[in-house]
DNA sequence: ATGAAAGCGCTAACAT
DNA sequence: ATGTTAGCGCTTTCAT
């Protein structure tokens, strides 16, 4: 099923009548052919078609793989899916190859993922999860090789982290909805059940609060993954037991774009009755009637960091243990 | 730097007291071995943390790879973010790897993506392009590898397809639309230079609307992708140069809420002066406070369907060449 | 500037 | 049930 019609570089050096290793210098810019060898052995690499096989190269001593593998939690969402968009884009140009995988937030798909990538002995990692188990530490450990961690800063970075601090996010969230004099404030998050960044801002939201004396006065995590839906439903169920509730933070944007069209369904004013807070800065946060207050989180940049930071790792080149990226709380007209 | 730390076949074997033959064939499940032998190697398997070399096993003869490269347009989308999400889900399920591609409409990119994916020797491909270059068919023939177009039906497939048909999707809008009593109907569109299958739901579009002795008034192709951004400024670009329009469809439901917020800013009423219609059927759509009429596309069947039917044809399992996924127009509450 | 030889880890084919 | 041999296509080393 899997038959090689193709050339390799035996044909090649044949055809040229130089020695493989001739054909090899040439093809990857290594010292040691002339110019007229040089074209002589182009001309045949072109009409002979000739597709370099890079499981053998990878294969051999050297070594040398271009495979990049990415894990994120899901591609189902605006967020991430730009922050995809980036990297590849990013790895593409410098001449690597993704591969992907989604965990769902459970290190123990992160684990699965990661030992059948491992065996394809990728150039690197970048992964994008809250928390990994013992058997994905010690298989990085064991791989040898660049490991990015994305989207969280985390205190002990395994190897190179990238990215901002959510419990940072949700603290100046919870400072800002305060100074704006609400006092009634309730949390509608997402994936109850697992450890989640949204949980992380959530407390650095609380104490947020707190700074103003102010504690969170109703939370409602659902156990569905976070949507336009989850936030519709889940504002229906958080206000119905806590009805007198002035403000609602959200899990992210799509949560609480989701809210908001709730609130307009049962003619609830937003920011009037009650305000909203989103996360994230999805590119609809903007053009809603009155812009939704949320914190922008620059993923194409955090992408192309990350990646620019494992290649550099790659290349030998100085990279920092941890780059912050900047994210911007921006009021908007919601709250 | 990429130094391998860890125990080979040949280790376990000897640790084992049998020789790597039998190693292989124990972790493959090959026939060839006792119980007894069995427990002892995975003993020493396990002992050893034993990471297979998959470069090794899909380099030799057998050439048995189990990556498969996925291109798409692009992840910033939610249709693409959930078809990707369905299709990586079900490879992985399969026991196969996905390596990622974008190719933002140009058939050179996707040419340049599947020469750097051809050298690590996949599996098979799956394609959401609209065009292909001659490079690109020339590449896909010589991997001989299955290749499964996905997203729109060709006339013509390499060898398997997946999709529907973007041309009906747009016919049956415009007989619907035209159905609803609107006559100067326009419609708004992305990536104006480029050939992609949103211009071919124009076409249909226009068919449709002949089909009731209509013609299309007005057209507004952005060059920018879609977006809700490019549907908001494209809703205010038609409108200034054509303000007696009674309804609009636009290349995919996030440029129609872009529309929708434009028109709410404007205190323009949708459906009341003017009807509005999308496509893709995102989430989003139907939780606005008028459900927007769309034509729903399901991503996850698609994705799940197409990866199966690669790995149904890898297997040699029958599968067949064309394969048609039902979209659905469903009226909302915005014409 | 060029070539010859060795070997990467695995599996198919062929013994025993 | 188990072992031995050969070789996949490339790159590294070490000649010349």
């Amino acid at each position: 099923m899997t038959r090689k019609s193709k050339a390799g570089l035996e044909d090649i050096a044949r055809a040229a009548g130089v020695s493989k290793m001739t054909v090899s210098r040439v093809l990857r810019g290594t010292p040691g052919f002339s110019e007229d060898t040089r074209a002589r052995v182009m001309a045949e690499v072109d009409r002979l078609g000739y597709l370099p096989n890079r499981l053998a190269a990878a294969f051999g001593p050297a070594g040398s793989s271009t495979l990049v593998g990415v894990c994120v939690p899901r591609f189902t969402s605006s967020l991430f899916g730009s922050l995809i968009e980036s990297i590849n884009a990013t790895l593409a140009r410098l001449g690597y190859q993704t591969m992907i995988g989604s965990h769902d937030q459970l290190p123990e798909e992160e684990e699965v993922w990661l030992k059948g990538i491992a065996s394809w002995r990728p150039a690197g990692v970048l992964l994008a999860g809250r928390r990994h188990t013992k058997a994905t530490l010690d298989l990085l450990r064991d791989m040898t090789v660049p490991v990015v961690e994305i989207w969280d800063l985390t205190t002990q970075p395994i190897d190179i982290s990238v990215g901002f601090s959510h419990y940072d996010n949700g603290y100046e969230m919870g400072r800002y909805i305060a100074g704006q004099g609400r006092r009634k404030i309730g949390y509608v998050g997402a994936l109850a059940t697992r450890d989640t960044m949204g949980r992380t801002r959530e407390k650095g939201f609380r104490a947020g609060l707190a700074e103003a004396g102010l504690t969170l006065a109703a939370t409602e995590l659902l156990q569905d993954r976070p949507s336009f839906y989850a936030g519709y439903y889940g504002t229906e169920t958080i206000l119905s037991r806590n009805p007198t509730l002035d403000c609602l933070y959200y899990h992210d944007d799509e949560m609480a774009i989701g809210g908001l069209a709730y609130l307009a369904a049962m003619g609830i004013d937003a920011p009037g009755d009650i305000g909203v807070a989103g996360w994230g800065g999805m590119e609809a946060a903007a053009i809603l009637p009155r812009r939704l207050t949320t914190t922008v989180v620059p993923t194409t940049r955090l992408g192309k960091e990350s990646a620019e930071a494992l290649v550099h790792r790659l290349n030998g080149d100085p990279v920092a243990d941890v780059t912050v990226i900047p994210t911007r709380l921006v009021p908007g007209g919601t709250v």
